[in-house]
DNA sequence: GCCATATGAATGAATG
DNA sequence: CATTCATTCATATGGC
């Protein structure tokens, strides 16, 4: 999640009244706790397009991030693996998964669906090379900006599994044997 | 994040989507709640041995449980990643709780414990129909390596930031640009 | 209602 | 890069 949406009143290194380190919990020194002003920023530079920043680049984005608390450069390193890794894996998992969950009917949400899923697969501007930073302005093209995120999604599909209607069964045998 | 959905407030890790929701409870969205039948099955693979599904198996098997209601990969993913993270928790936790003593299983009091334990223990019969996915191998502190270092740290120090002034403004500076 | 526990979800940190 | 591990957060539940 990246979001930080609207505010969430915990944890997590919020910031707000600690200073540096891990703040509010009073974690110890484990791991690096984000500030929501770090995180806002990281993830700035990534929706501009960074991806994978090289030693220089993750020094200095260390560095500014600093002020807003502790920070290491190894932090941001993993920061971007992490979340270069992930938006992928989601983007693998969806592709996948989401397919066939309305089977019959509703010719509207399969309108909806593709539109989500287009979302979900085109975002990939990555314009990788750097001099980036990401004047907070202009978000290109109307596209996408950012909508969806994670994973998650809402298919809120209400589930028209199989309930005695219709439906095709799929194969299911739950013996296991079908992976 | 930018919900979608417009409701769910959520706050940073819940994730919110807003799920449909299942078929066995009921219960409303927010997140996966899986059917007894769902349980059933995963519990028997993991019990069969599978602790780390690969990415096709999850696909799979997240398929094959879409049978009984509403579910996605990520949340077989998770679901195998909690089992065993847990399990191993539980076991180091009795390690810990039970220092020595009484390995020479004593009789009831812990009963119940034993029963998980073995429970836990035993599953390294590992009959996988399927081909590949790793069996436990074990962990092995030691090894560094030189590469993470790189990052070599620039750790821990203090906060030494600007902390009882304030500084919520997050304003500028986040100039990016010195990349 | 409140608290304890179980478990889904997220993510920092590694490792290969 | 893909995967995995450890921790932690959040929510669902059941007992009282």
């Amino acid at each position: 999640m990246e979001e930080v949406a609207g505010f969430c009143i915990k944890q997590r290194g919020g910031y707000g009244g600690g200073g540096g380190n891990n703040g509010g919990t009073g974690t110890k020194c484990g791991r690096w706790n984000p500030t929501t002003e770090q995180v806002k920023v990281l993830t700035d530079l990534f929706r501009s397009g960074l991806r994978t920043p090289s030693t220089d680049q993750i020094q200095k984005i260390s560095s500014q991030l600093s002020f807003y608390g502790k920070i290491e450069s190894k932090n941001v390193f993993y920061w971007f693996q992490n979340h270069k890794a992930r938006e992928r894996q989601k983007r693998r998992r969806v592709l996948v998964d989401e397919p066939n969950e309305f089977h019959h009917q509703d010719k509207l949400s399969s309108t909806k669906y593709l539109a989500e899923l287009n979302q979900v697969t085109e975002p990939e501007r990555v314009l990788e090379t750097l001099q980036l930073f990401p004047l907070n302005s202009f978000r290109e093209p109307g596209a996408e900006s950012e909508k969806r995120r994670l994973f998650a999604n809402d298919n809120c599909k209400e589930n028209t599994y199989n309930i005695g209607t219709e439906m095709e069964h799929p194969t299911l045998d739950l013996r296991l044997s079908f992976l």
